[in-house]
DNA sequence: ATGAAAGCGCTAACAA
DNA sequence: TTGTTAGCGCTTTCAT
């Protein structure tokens, strides 16, 4: 294994001069630097990340838990994930991949272990656990979601009730007086996830706001449950024109009952969904949506715990404002 | 910080016999013990990951390189990676993140910046620029997938070839004489990943020998791709009675559009997929399919590994026999 | 602008 | 069964 003296030594410099050309810490002149390059790129030199660690009390590593159950749509999970990783890189570091099921002991233990320099936490729920650890950690860390109590953390998300209240307004503007919410199923309110009931709150207040009449509907991820859903809203409320989705598998299902119901869509029925811009794009009929922004989240995450490594101030919460995009299923009441 | 010398007084112990006590690498006397572990709860130690690895040449990371492009179902990769990453936990090793995206380069860094002892790589093609490197590469890896050229290197995956072979003998145990596959995506075809083809090679084969008629189509992931699809089969293989589907997406886009061309599944065609059991089960009419066991996959390739990091002998090649289950959509031939 | 040298916290020979 | 000690390869003060 080649190592620093290594380097130093094929350079004519002393190994700490070496490590500052690598890190840019102190002034390097050009001459001296170019030997170093030289050197570096002749003997395939790499340093040692255990080392590295070891001497600077840094990682470059971040963790990233993310969840696995019922309720979530796993590919905004993966490319949340995945723009996590692109990002992190860009910054030099490397992402650890924990699941929710490690729990608080996990987060402990990489950030105890010194594994990970700081911390990503994706569905955080309303009241979780995990909130007083990541508190009283010494390392910084950045949540997916919002808590009931957020002081002494940093949020990052969707504007989840802005979201709902965009989609309320985009049909209100088209003249829609009766709608509904599909929204997710029933076990992600139950966990007192935040952005379910968001949704509701802003899907609510802007119906209410006005005038409009509006019922909210969880549902569970399945066809066979669109369907149902479909028959129900029908059935129960007969002046139905407009429809929120906050519920990925179900929107495409939900679309296809209510057609099979003898309703057109849009001609008679507006739908308009909150799910990833590739899922509205790319169905046979393309959605109106407000998108789930997963990339974007994901990046500026990454972005914020940057800046927290470096001692910078960064907002506590961060809600990205909700983007509605028109597409085929969203009409003007009435055709 | 608490290190390993705070734990060695408080037990009054030198710090030798802690490490050695916490890697159980050379015997430790009960009462030795006691005192070492209840000074480390009291303490709350945890063991420097960076100096761990810096003195014992083992970080206890791994690598897992995931996909991330078309044609590729995301749940069957999340569910992988969450497979490595719990059986990972098991051995007591946690998992980097790394994309496709950041190439040979990527790996070479984390194996010789010594970040990660092991790699597991997914999505091999038949000629995949990443072999070579793999081969000299100071560190053990696994591929999920099987390459043109595999020796010396070790390989895991769901036996596609059997899968297919397995699909037609169901349908032709039903009496099916007229058999279609419904393939990857066209793009996955181009780039050469193995499990297409060796699907196609299977199904080929397997009808081939019992003399049934067979067609091979690649498909888009899309809903009016399925359509399409369904139509297509429709005009030009009238006799059609059996469909093997090896496209997550379409299975079930698939199975409405042959209903909505007016055809009873199965009473009128069998339709069996090659997809995960979850999927399968999950349809509004459950699908007989063959399983693709991306958990299984994953915990195998983690063993493989860690037998591999133990110096003990692997199999170059492991692959895992189908499964298929019988499920609501295939039925004897006119009824 | 550069060098010398003291650690960072742990493991594993070596010694007893 | 346990202790002593020399590194592991790097960063960073302190000097110059």
């Amino acid at each position: 294994m080649v190592k620093i003296t290594d380097v130093a030594r094929h350079a004519g410099v002393s190994p700490s001069t070496v490590s500052y050309a690598l890190s840019g810490k102190r002034p390097i002149s050009e001459d001296t630097r170019q030997r170093i390059e030289a050197s570096i790129r002749e003997l395939g030199y790499r340093p040692h990340a255990g080392a590295r660690a070891l001497a600077s009390s840094r990682s470059n590593v971040l963790a990233l838990v993310i969840p696995f159950r019922t309720g979530i749509h796993v590919p905004v999970v993966m490319q949340f994930a995945v723009s996590v990783v692109t990002s992190a890189r860009q910054h030099d570091h490397d992402v650890l991949l924990l699941t929710q099921e490690e729990g608080e002991e996990g987060l402990r233990r990489v950030a105890d272990t010194a594994l990970v320099d700081a911390l990503i936490v994706m569905d955080v729920q309303l009241r979780d656990a995990r909130l007083p650890l990541l508190r009283t950690l010494d390392r910084p860390s950045v949540l997916i979601g919002f808590p009931a109590e957020a002081a002494g953390l940093t949020c990052i998300d969707l504007d989840f009730a802005a979201a709902g209240g965009a989609c309320v307004t985009h049909l209100a503007e088209l003249g829609h007086r009766c709608v509904a919410l599909v929204g997710s199923p029933p076990a992600v309110y139950l966990r007192q996830t935040g952005f379910a009931q968001r949704v509701t709150q802003g899907f609510t207040a802007a119906a209410d706001e006005r005038g409009l009449t509006s019922t909210v509907h969880p549902c569970e991820a399945t066809p066979a449950a669109a369907q149902a859903m479909a028959e129900r809203l029908l059935r129960e409320h007969p002046e139905l024109t407009g429809v929120v989705v906050h519920n990925e598998p179900v929107v495409q299902p939900l679309i296809e009952a209510f057609r099979r119901l003898g309703l057109r869509v849009p001609e008679d029925l507006s739908v308009v969904a909150i799910c990833p811009d590739e899922l509205a794009e790319q169905a046979p009929t393309p959605i109106s949506s407000v998108a789930v922004p997963s990339a974007e989240v994901g990046t500026r995450a990454v972005e914020l715990l940057m800046r927290k490594l470096d001692r910078l101030d960064v907002p506590e919460a961060t809600l990205l404002p909700p983007r509605l995009t028109r597409r085929a299923t969203t009409a003007p009441r009435g055709g």
